[in-house]
RNA sequence: GGCCCCGUCGUCUAGCGGCCUAGGACGCCGCCCUCUCACGGCGGUAGCGAGGGUUCGAAUCCCUUCGGGGCUACCA
């Protein structure tokens, strides 16, 4: 038996790079098939490349139309754009697996005729009867055994009516290729039992037509999870079978991401919500964060840098950069990350991106009047430096929206500051406020100011806390005079008014 | 069991033989700033899994070992 190493070839030089993603629509969409997205993208844009995006939906019994449309929002969302694939089309259509099944068949019969498939009729229990009755593990997998079957027991399989499956012949000798993230890898020879390509009912299975639509498709790069690396000896076969029936130009390479972790050190559970991407949406990560924080999961840019955009990625992406060992999806630090770039927002993109969230909380009606939307404008200043997440910025704006007989007194800080001692406070406020000429910051500061700090000789701290508390219903707060500006004279007034009564009940109690 | 991958602070990482008494970030702990909360500033905490080699010199190379993970389907 001769030794015919399996090798990748250098990708030429004319070989433009073509990148590929290709999930499988079940489920929610999960953080690190959000992160494979992302590097093959980053990968495909920085060497000027394509990306296709296709739809792994072989598997009838788990694919789901709804998963399928959450693949393509969260692509939209984390603007990972691609060239080919659903709702762009392009020259190697469909997209859809479930929709190529022509296309199987066809390299299947050729691959078949040119003998590199061939009918399989064994059973497990027929396959690990053989493995027992010969003293080897059970274990071990299929044997092959019905590579070159007697005429007589193939014949007899089939007349009993047992549907074949098809499989690969593996080559003889070892395997070996080199992985862009983590260089040469050998499987040994006979480690790789031949794989079933097509099922006894006809259907194709992902081990044929994943490599079956790369070759189809031009895919140059195959970048993905590393769960996928033990499968890929029997790709590179089935790559060279295709090649010599004619299917495809070429072995593409490949590069296998390490995986991200939850707590422990185990794969991400789908029923943790971290590992669900449009949970870290809704709670208020904003694109340019998540795309962040995902890269930093198994790529860094530089020795001193962790914040950089999506197109700073792109330039500095580099795939032989990637870490090979696992990394951890710590929600801490993804937080830390997404703060920074709402920092980076332009103020006014800030707004308009906290208006949904707004609608989600409540604070703002599906179709906001101009009043609205100017008020928006004219808080979020105050709170953007003060957000890790954009729903951060909606409680704190709450107080602005909600209407007076909705407005409540967080418990905690009332308990805290609406107390006797509160009771003068609030009526000097109540004083200096009433008769203010213009009801803008400044003037609200000067006269806050005189009242409460140089009249009562009151400190800040102790001053202002009741006064927060009153109008925005809680101790923490956006800063106080800019608050009560954008409130409103008669709101305010009508929350110190009634914060008085609340002081003064307390007051009676004690 | 077999095959494969991985192993630097709690976490993500920089490091690819001397620049390392190991750098950054998040977290955590102090202090400063301050109308609350944040931001920001300053300081601190903590790591090369272990054992052998190779070398003048090893976090970096080799071997072993231990630990973690994946695959081992007519799922993807």
């Amino acid at each position: 038996m001769t030794t015919t190493p399996i090798t990748t070839a250098p990708t030429p030089a004319d070989r433009p790079v073509v990148a590929r993603f290709c999930p499988s629509p079940t489920g929610t969409p999960h953080v690190g098939m959000a992160r494979t997205a992302l590097f093959n993208w980053a990968f495909a844009r920085h060497h000027g490349g394509k990306l296709v995006f296709r739809i792994e939906d072989t598997d009838h019994a788990r694919n789901t139309e709804e998963s399928y449309a959450a693949l393509i929002d969260s692509m939209q969302w984390l603007g990972l754009d691609w060239d080919e694939g659903p709702l762009v089309g392009g020259p190697n259509g469909p997209y859809r697996q479930s929709e190529r099944g022509e296309i199987y068949a066809d390299v299947a019969d050729r691959l078949l005729a040119a003998g590199h498939l061939y009918e399989s009729y064994s059973t497990t229990e027929e396959v690990t009867a053989r493995h027992l009755a010969a003293g080897r593990d059970p274990k071990l997998g299929y044997d092959n055994y019905d590579r070159d079957p007697a005429e007589s027991l193939l014949a007899a399989a089939k007349t009993e009516g047992r549907p074949a499956v098809l499989r690969l012949r593996m080559p003889a000798g070892d395997s070996t290729f080199t992985d862009l993230v983590r260089g040469s890898i050998t499987f040994p020879a006979g480690s790789v039992p031949d794989p079933v390509m097509v099922r006894g009912n006809k259907d194709p299975l992902y081990t044929l037509v994943n490599p079956v639509d790369d070759a189809l498709m031009g895919i140059t790069h195959v970048l993905r999870g590393e769960d996928l690396l033990p499968s890929t000896p029997r790709q590179i076969a089935l790559y060279k079978a295709m090649l010599e029936v004619g299917i495809g130009s070429g072995v593409p390479e490949f590069g296998h991401m390490p995986f991200v972790t939850g707590a422990g050190n185990r794969k991400l559970s789908k029923r943790d919500p971290d590992s669900s991407l449009f949970h870290h949406r809704d709670a208020g990560f904003i694109r340019e964060g998540m795309v962040n924080y995902l890269a930093l999961l198994g790529f860094s840019i530089g020795e001193q840098t962790d914040v950089f955009s999506p197109q700073e990625l792109v330039e500095a992406f580099d795939i032989h950069r990637v870490s090979s060992n696992p990394a951890r999806f710590d929600v801490k630090k993804a937080e830390a990350i997404n703060s920074s770039h709402i920092r980076l927002l332009d103020p006014a993109d800030f707004a308009s991106r906290l208006v949904p969230y707004l609608q989600a909380s409540g604070s703002l009606p599906a179709a906001p009047s101009e009043a609205d939307l100017a008020l928006v404008t004219a808080a979020a200043p105050l709170v953007q430096e003060r957000s890790n997440l954009m729903v951060d910025a909606t409680k704190m704006l709450a107080f602005l929206f909600v209407s007076q007989n909705e407005f409540v007194l967080d418990p905690a800080s009332t308990a805290k500051t609406l107390n006797a001692a509160a009771v003068p406070i609030i009526e000097a406020a109540v004083d200096s406020l009433k008769s203010l000429a213009e009801f803008d910051a400044a003037s609200i500061e000067a006269a806050l100011k005189a009242a409460l700090i140089d009249d009562l000789g009151l400190k800040p701290r102790v001053a202002f806390a009741a006064i927060r508390v009153a109008a925005t219903g809680s101790t923490v707060s956006p800063p106080l005079y800019e608050s009560l500006e954008l409130l409103g004279r008669e709101k305010t007034m009508t929350r110190l008014a009634s914060a008085l009564a609340v002081a003064r009940a307390s007051a009676v109690v004690s």
